[in-house]
DNA sequence: ATTTTAGTTCCATTATTTGAAACTAGGTTT
DNA sequence: AAACCTAGTTTCAAATAATGGAACTAAAAT
C-alpha cells in the first residue's frame, strides 16, 4: 500500500480500477483489494462522487471518470514538455520521416507525453499517456543514464526486469553497465529489447544544469532501418533535444515574474473551492 | 467545498492548483485557500507524494503531476466515447472538410474528448481535455436538451450565464425555451453565443434508450459558412452520431461477457496495490 | 544586527475512517 | 413456495487519521 493516509488509499483504489482497463464490478474489485468490503465500498462511493470514477448503474460497473481527462489536460499543458516541444517534434519528424517519441519519467516508468508517427500522423490521447518500462526502452535508458546515482538506484529497484525479448537486459548489473556506455556515448539504443523487430535511438533532454527533463527517440523497424541509419540521425536528434531544453528553460523565467501578479484564480476555469457556478 | 471527507478536500486542492494554469507557490495557494496553513501544507505534501502534484524544489512551486496523464489515458480509452468514435470523426471531417468536435458532459460542463480540425489536422491533448460552458455551446445545448428534466434542472443551476457575446443566452428561462426548440428540431445551433464570428451546429449522441452519451458538432467561421450550409450537413452529422451510438452500445455487451474471466490485474500496468516492481 | 516574510513542524483536540456484523434485495435451488 | 444463496449496502462503537493554533526555522529585506 502506498501509505499517505486516506488520500493515498483512495488513489490505490483508483489505480486498481484503472488497471483493469475496462468497466469492473464491485465484487471483482473486492477480490483483488486489500480493503474490507465496507471500506472499499465507501471509497468507490467517494471516488464516484468526486467523478474520478464513473458508475454505470445498469451494468453495475465502475470505470475511470472523465474528470481525470480535464485534470490531465492541465498536467499535460503545465507540467509536461509536450506543448513546448511540439514545434520541434513536428520539425524533426518532418525532416527524418520516422516515428518520434517524447517521454518523461514518472515513478520509475516511462510516460510518453507526445509522439509523431511517420505513417499515421494523428494518434491523439491514445499515445500521450501510455506508459512503458524504463529498463528496456531507448528513452527510458537515456533518461536513467543521465540521472544522479541516488535516484538511479531507487529506480533500479522499481524495475521488473521482465524479459520481453531475448535481448532484454534482465538485471540491475547489466543495466548499470549499459548506462555507463550510454553516458559515454551520449545516446541510447533499444536493440529489440522491448519488441522484436523494433529498434530505436534515444537521447535525454537535459537542462543547462544537467537535470533530466525528458527523453526523445527515433524508432524504426529492423526491416526498414538499421543502426547505421539511426546513427546518421543523431545530430538531428541531439539538436532537437537541445532546442526543447532551451525552450523549456526560457519558459520558466517569465513564469516566475508573473508569479507576483496574484492568482489568476478559480473563476477562469470554473474551479472555485466553492464551485457551483461554472462556465465563465 | 465539495464535501466528501478528506479525499474531497484533497481534490479541491488539486483543482485549485490546476486552475492556476501555471506553477504556483505555497503562499499564493494559501491566500486563495479555505484551509489553514498547516492543513494546506499537508495536503500539498500528500498530493505530491502521490505524484498528483509535482513540486519544483528550485522554484518552490507546485504544478499538476504527470501521473494524471496516465490515469487520464485510462479514462479516455475506457470511459470516453473517443476511441469508439474515432473512425466516424475521421470519416465525417474528411467528407465535410470542417472542424468537428466530440464532447461529453462532466459536472455541468462541456468536456471535449476529441476533435478533427479542418485546417491543422493534429491538435493532440490540447483539445481532448478542454472544457467549455454548457449553456452557450452547440454541443452543450444539444446534450442538455435531450436530458431528463431533473438532471437538466440541476445543471441549470450550475451555469454561470456569463455573456461571452451579445448573443449569449443569459438566464435559465431563455435557455429552457431554446432547449425546447432544440428537441423539436433535433439539433442545436451556436449562433456566435460563445465566440463572435464562430457558429456551429450540433446533435446529441443518444443511446437506443434515449440516454445522452455525448454531443457532436460542426463548427465554422461566419466569414466562410452560414446556417444554410450547416443545415445541409445535418444528415451527415446525424448519421455520424447514430453510428457512434450504435458502436458504443455494441461495445458494452462483449465487455459484460468478458467480466467473468477474472481480473486482468494489476501486473499488466504495474499498478498492484503493493506496487514496487513495475514494467511488465 | 534586526525585522519581516515564507515555509515547516508539533501535538493535544476533534472528526473521520474503519470493518465486523447485520441487513436487504435479486436470483437460484430444493 | 420456502429456503438458500450471492452481491451489494448500511450500522455503529472502536481505532485512526486529520486538524489547526502556535511555536519554530530559514532566508530575505531593512
Amino acid at each position: 500500500m502506498s501509505g499517505d493516509g486516506t488520500v493515498g488509499k483512495a488513489m490505490d483504489v483508483l489505480d486498481q480500477v484503472a488497471s483493469f482497463g475496462r468497466p469492473v464490478r464491485f465484487g471483482t474489485l473486492l477480490e483483488a483489494s486489500p480493503f474490507p468490503k465496507a471500506t472499499l465500498y465507501r471509497f468507490l462511493q467517494t471516488l464516484t462522487n468526486q467523478r474520478l470514477l464513473a458508475y454505470d448503474a445498469d451494468a453495475q460497473t465502475y470505470s475511470v471518470g472523465v474528470r481525470l481527462v480535464r485534470l490531465a489536460h492541465a498536467a499535460w499543458s503545465q507540467t509536461s514538455l509536450a506543448p513546448i516541444a511540439r514545434p520541434h517534434l513536428d520539425a524533426l519528424s518532418h525532416k527524418i520521416g520516422l516515428t518520434v517519441h517524447l517521454a518523461q519519467l514518472d515513478h520509475g516508468q516511462v510516460l510518453y507525453v507526445d509522439k509523431r508517427n511517420a505513417a499515421h500522423p494523428v494518434e491523439m490521447f491514445s499515445d500521450a499517456g501510455k506508459i512503458g518500462p524504463a529498463y528496456c526502452t531507448g528513452v527510458g535508458k537515456a533518461m536513467l543514464a543521465h540521472m544522479p546515482q541516488a535516484e538511479q538506484k531507487r529506480i533500479f529497484d522499481q524495475q521488473s526486469y521482465h524479459a520481453f525479448t531475448p535481448q532484454t537486459l534482465t538485471d540491475a548489473d547489466q543495466l548499470a553497465a549499459e548506462l555507463r556506455n550510454i553516458v559515454a556515448r551520449g545516446h541510447a539504443y533499444d536493440r529489440e529489447e522491448h519488441e522484436p523487430g523494433i529498434i530505436c535511438i534515444a537521447v535525454p533532454v537535459l537542462s543547462s544544469r544537467g537535470r533530466v527533463l525528458g527523453g526523445l527517440s527515433i524508432t524504426g523497424a529492423t526491416r526498414d532501418t538499421d543502426y547505421n541509419k539511426l546513427d546518421a540521425l543523431v545530430p538531428d536528434l541531439r539538436a532537437a533535444a537541445a532546442a526543447i531544453a532551451a525552450d523549456a528553460e526560457a519558459w520558466r523565467f517569465p513564469m516566475h515574474l508573473a508569479e507576483s501578479s496574484g492568482h489568476v484564480s478559480a473563476e477562469q476555469s470554473g474551479q472555485t473551492p466553492e464551485n457551483h457556478k461554472i462556465g465563465a
